[in-house]
RNA sequence: UGCUCCGUGGUGUAAUUGGCAACACGUCUGACUCUGGAUCAGAAAAGUUCAGGUUCGAGCCCUGACGGAGCAACCA
């Protein structure tokens, strides 16, 4: 109960967006009957993105919290886009994120005989009408928006021709392009968007659900109102770039209507983050020109991308709620998604010793052929996550970077000379090394340990500035760790006006270690499962593994203090 | 030179409908010392794009500038 008094007091303190104002407001009026039915509108022309989870946790969260139901809809009103691959994705990225839609699935295709009655209805009041011009002309006809368009010379001819033609247009009669049907409102509005816009255009493709049934095809805004009207829907949530859209929208769902009920549509501002480009059709570039792996390449900011790369469900929807919706464009620091993910990842992922670039220590006064078993606890933060036990002798690795030859001021690692604990296990002291004659570089280090240090123990007082993470170099297992780093390395990459955004693609954004060691109960890692790399950062196993050696993706670093003080 | 929308610390959001501008991230200090790169404590940082107006009182209402975004696909 203490729990609920808690959650309440987050609750209250949380801030309501002006569209949970919208929704409160409406129910506290009755409106609508006092229901709210929303629904999330995908086209199925691509994988779901992080852009779409900020639009999925309003749409299916806003129903959640006021008692109403979320329909999933696949807006599939252009049948040369869209392919069924992208609907099983889109539905498997829709659950991982945790919503579910039950059994309200539907497409805006189910809707195209209702559509196409209702434009035959419009065409018989005199308020459409067959265009049989080219679509240049009609767009020259349109004007610009500071000039308004010209009435097209086809605008008042009679109902019953274009009839006759709408319907011989739906036959194949006519090739693609040649004639559109189009709503007759006003070419001189100063909205662009009310200046006679086409509703139905001619395409000879297979759709992927209704095949070949039909030759003419809905455009959006002759689809998406309407069905949501068909489907009861009452808060229609877009994004910003469909305002100019909204008199259209209700316009249309006026002609249709025969009650009281209008769906409202309410426009929001879409998600924008640093470093991150969330353009659909140059994702798809990326994936076509190879220069990532695939659209769940963990360096992609879709779903599946992230959630190889070991972002977890709940940390995305964190995200989403720490950002907000508001009408303002604009563009989240991703520190703040990076944040949300260490946060949930800190109390969920069990620390495992890992070394990636690994550094031979010898225990020259350890026996030989000795091992013995010490304990560590698998998470501080969580401690029901228990304990492991892992083996320790006479030869180790530690990582390079927790060794120096000629050490700067404050660093507390091992040194020449030095004495650090080696976490779970001894105190040693650096006693001496061996250099590659060639390179200079360190090769191994040697150390002497003091048998009264063991942890646990509780014997000793003694302490040491510095404790570094370490295996066993019998038991360790290799392993292979994938660093990722921003695709990008521009702020903004989507935001710049020329086309090349590939000119700020990072060279670095991918670095393979294949010689890392990691403790060897993680030879026997599941796929997607967390761990925290001590002192490395938050990995996750990849199932992409290659030939039974484990694979480990970086999901994000943990903040490095020791960089600053090295510099 | 049209229409629509939007301007609050570095970033993102608040401000009980007109009452001392708050929260989170980030940044910087410090503490903790078998390292949790967690946690805790603290600091710097906006006077709300600008100029008028109404008011005892304006981030909020009015007017006008300035700045940004969207709209001229047979895409969504």
């Amino acid at each position: 109960m203490n729990d609920q008094t808690q959650a309440e007091k987050e609750e209250s303190r949380s801030p309501v967006s002006f569209i949970e104002q919208i929704i409160i407001d409406d129910l506290k009026a009755g409106k609508n009957g006092g229901r709210i039915h929303t629904r999330f509108p995908p086209e199925p022309n691509g994988y779901l993105h992080i852009g779409h989870a900020k639009a999925i946790c309003l749409d299916f969260g806003m129903a959640l919290k006021y008692g109403g139901k979320c329909n999933l809809r696949f807006d599939d009103t252009n049948p040369v886009k869209e392919e069924v691959e992208y609907i099983d994705s889109i539905k498997e990225d829709i659950r991982w994120l945790g919503f579910d839609w039950e059994d309200r699935e539907y497409y805006a295709s189910d809707y195209f005989g209702k559509l196409y009655d209702f434009a035959i209805d419009l065409i018989k009041r005199g308020l459409a009408y067959i265009d049989d011009q080219p679509a240049d002309v009609i767009s020259a006809q349109k004007g610009t928006p500071a000039q308004p368009g010209i009435e097209s010379p086809y605008r008042n001819r009679p109902a019953a021709e274009s009839l006759d033609l709408f319907e011989r247009m739906n036959k194949g009669e006519f090739e693609e392009g040649s004639r559109v049907l189009r709503a007759k409102i006003d070419m001189a509005s100063p909205n662009m968007q009310m200046r006679d816009p086409i509703i139905y255009r001619i395409i000879k493709a297979a759709h992927h659900r209704t095949a070949e049934n039909w030759k003419v095809y809905p455009m959006y805004d002759f689809a998406h109102g309407q069905s949501d009207y068909f489907e009861g829907i009452t808060h229609s949530l877009c994004t910003l770039e469909f305002e100019v859209h909204r008199p259209l929208y209700d316009w249309l769902v006026d002609q249709l209507k025969t009650g009281e009920y209008r769906p409202q549509q309410i426009e929001f501002n879409r998600l924008n983050l640093t470093y991150t480009m969330m353009s659909k059709r140059k994702l798809l570039e990326l994936v076509q020109e190879g220069r990532v792996t695939g659209w769940d390449d963990p360096r992609m900011p879709t779903l599946c991308g992230l959630r190889r790369r070991g972002y977890t469900p709940e940390s995305i929807r964190k995200f989403i709620d720490l950002i907000g919706y508001t009408k303002v464009e604009a563009i989240n620091d991703v520190s703040l998604l990076e944040h949300a993910v260490r946060d949930d990842l800190n109390i969920r992922a069990p620390r495992i010793f890992a070394v990636l670039n690994p550094l031979k220590v010898i225990i020259t006064n350890y026996p030989e052929g000795k091992t013995e078993n010490v304990e560590l606890i698998n998470n501080p933060e969580d401690l029901s996550q228990g304990t492991r036990q892992i083996p320790f002798c006479r030869e180790l690795f530690i990582e390079q970077d927790d060794f120096m030859e000629n050490p700067p001021h404050k660093f507390f690692r091992l040194t020449p000379g030095g004495e650090v604990r080696l976490k779970g296990a001894y105190i040693i002291k650096c006693t001496g090394l061996k250099k590659n004659q060639a390179t200079g570089e360190v090769e191994e280090v040697y150390c002497t340990y003091d048998p009264e240090t063991r942890s646990g123990d509780n014997k000793s007082e003694r302490k040491v500035k510095g404790t570094l993470h370490w295996v066993s170099a019998e038991h360790a297992v290799n392993a292979e760790v994938r660093l990722y780093d921003r695709l990008f390395s521009h702020e903004d990459p989507a935001g710049q006006k020329d086309e090349d955004y590939r000119n700020f693609l990072n060279p670095d954004s991918l670095k393979v270690l294949k010689g890392c060691k990691v403790e060897p109960m993680l030879a026997g890692a599941k796929p997607l499962e967390k761990f925290q790399f001590q002192r490395l950062g938050y990995f996750c196993a990849d199932y992409d593994s290659t030939a039974g050696k484990p694979v480990f993706n970086r999901t994000v670093p943990l903040k490095d203090t020791w960089a600053k003080i090295n510099k």
